[in-house]
DNA sequence: TCAAAAGTGTTCTTATTACACCCATGG
DNA sequence: CCATGGGTGTAATAAGAACACTTTTGA
């Protein structure tokens, strides 16, 4: 059998652009470089692949490292693989992008990196490496992803109400929606449900509170139901 | 400055589905193995990257050596990596389609396939390594990105009828379309240059010749224009 | 004169948009 | 009693779906 010897080997690392929410402003989960190249500035967490692990894995041990998470959703969006992207040498990066429920951990450093911090998906720097562009890829994506499938309820907490999952498309698709029309539309799906329940120790109105129905969901797309939004 | 030496490396490959329409059919320009591993099976066109190569410049590479070609529609899709899916080593490829005009060129072997042919996206056998896979998730893409970009013209002939083009997009999508909703929305969006020519020797009432006007397309997006179908 | 595909409008239904006021709570 | 966000319906418009017959050509 021939060998794969013959051929350039490069390095293989995963980036993930960790997506969260918190009632005001979409965020990301960035990590401040501890070392050259790029020390000090702030970078997506991401680390090489082992031998034996697949994409997937990788991207998903990253995550864990960073945030002791699992079971998140997770979406590979491209390679960025430009000869010249790494200045000490060859590699190729494949790009990932989660979305968790913002509360779910607490921000500390991690054994990947010293200094981690949510910012701002509004006000950004410039990142180490190409990482603005990959960000602007899974953006993007995330974009477009969240108008076809309920993903947007990974962002948010398990109870929600209307003007939160409005607030989290708006901030999503950077663009301001109609609050009867967004919420017709909503409701017309049936993929709510209606806890009974209200906000707490909010100064007016309380609002309702809901939680997607995920069975609901798999059910209707099994009948041929296409979420859209 | 660090080395990237203590972390393990991996082969890179592109792998490219190269679509093309014949009025009837979609097209998939595969390619049969000479060697093992799943010698005489099927595959894609792929070949591995190099050292100082861009992963778009690998891809445009393969699709050259192969057919001669150079500026056509190529798209990269996403990255196959699983830690199995190569049987003699690790390989992760990087996944591309790309659009092109079945006449341009005539099949014939080239230095990287002795045995070239078109196969019909309807009537796929089993191919080598992850290729369905592959293949499966760069049709995905092309669905939905035909129904959003004019890129379906890269498929046609640069005169086209209405009716290839109603044909090209049933093909892809894999369903059937109304002839008078099709023309009606087509035509309203201005994109298509009537020739004043006709289709010759056709035993039939001969169509009239359209071209796409990219011009005039690029024109419309950057006044905020979204095609879509 | 026949076969085959080209070409052409209208009606109905559904989805989208625009828009303003009263309600419940905490401070 | 005031400030704050919660909650609700209708009318107008636009987009999409359904549908059948006449025309032109070559054989």
């Amino acid at each position: 059998m021939p060998s794969l010897d013959q051929f350039f080997k490069a390095a293989i690392t995963v980036d993930n652009v960790i997506f969260g929410f918190d009632d005001d402003d979409l965020k990301v989960l960035l990590i401040q470089r501890g070392e050259e190249p790029y020390i000090n500035k702030w970078a997506l967490p991401g680390y090489f692949v082992t031998e034996d692990e697949d994409l997937d894995t990788a991207a998903e041990r990253v995550l864990a490292e960073l945030t002791g998470l699992t079971n998140v959703y997770l979406e590979q969006v491209k390679a960025f693989g430009a000869a010249k992207r790494h200045p000490l040498g060859r590699v190729i990066t494949i790009a990932y992008y989660s979305l968790i429920k913002i509360n779910a951990f607490e921000v500390k450093p991690a054994s990947i990196a010293e200094k981690v911090m949510w910012h701002s998906i509004s006000k950004l720097d410039e990142l180490a490496f190409d990482h603005n562009e990959i960000l602007e890829a899974c953006f993007a994506r995330l974009k477009r992803r969240v108008r076809g499938r309920p993903v947007g309820f990974e962002l948010l907490p398990r109870k929600f109400t209307l003007t939160q999952l409005q607030h989290l498309y708006e901030a999503i698709l950077e663009t301001e929606l109609d609050k009867r029309n967004f919420r017709k539309k909503i409701i017309s799906m049936n993929l709510l449900i209606d806890l009974n329940e209200m906000q707490e120790g909010v100064a007016h109105r309380p609002a309702k509170l809901y939680k997607f129905d995920r069975e609901k969901y798999e059910e209707f797309v099994a009948k041929g139901f296409s979420f859209e939004i």
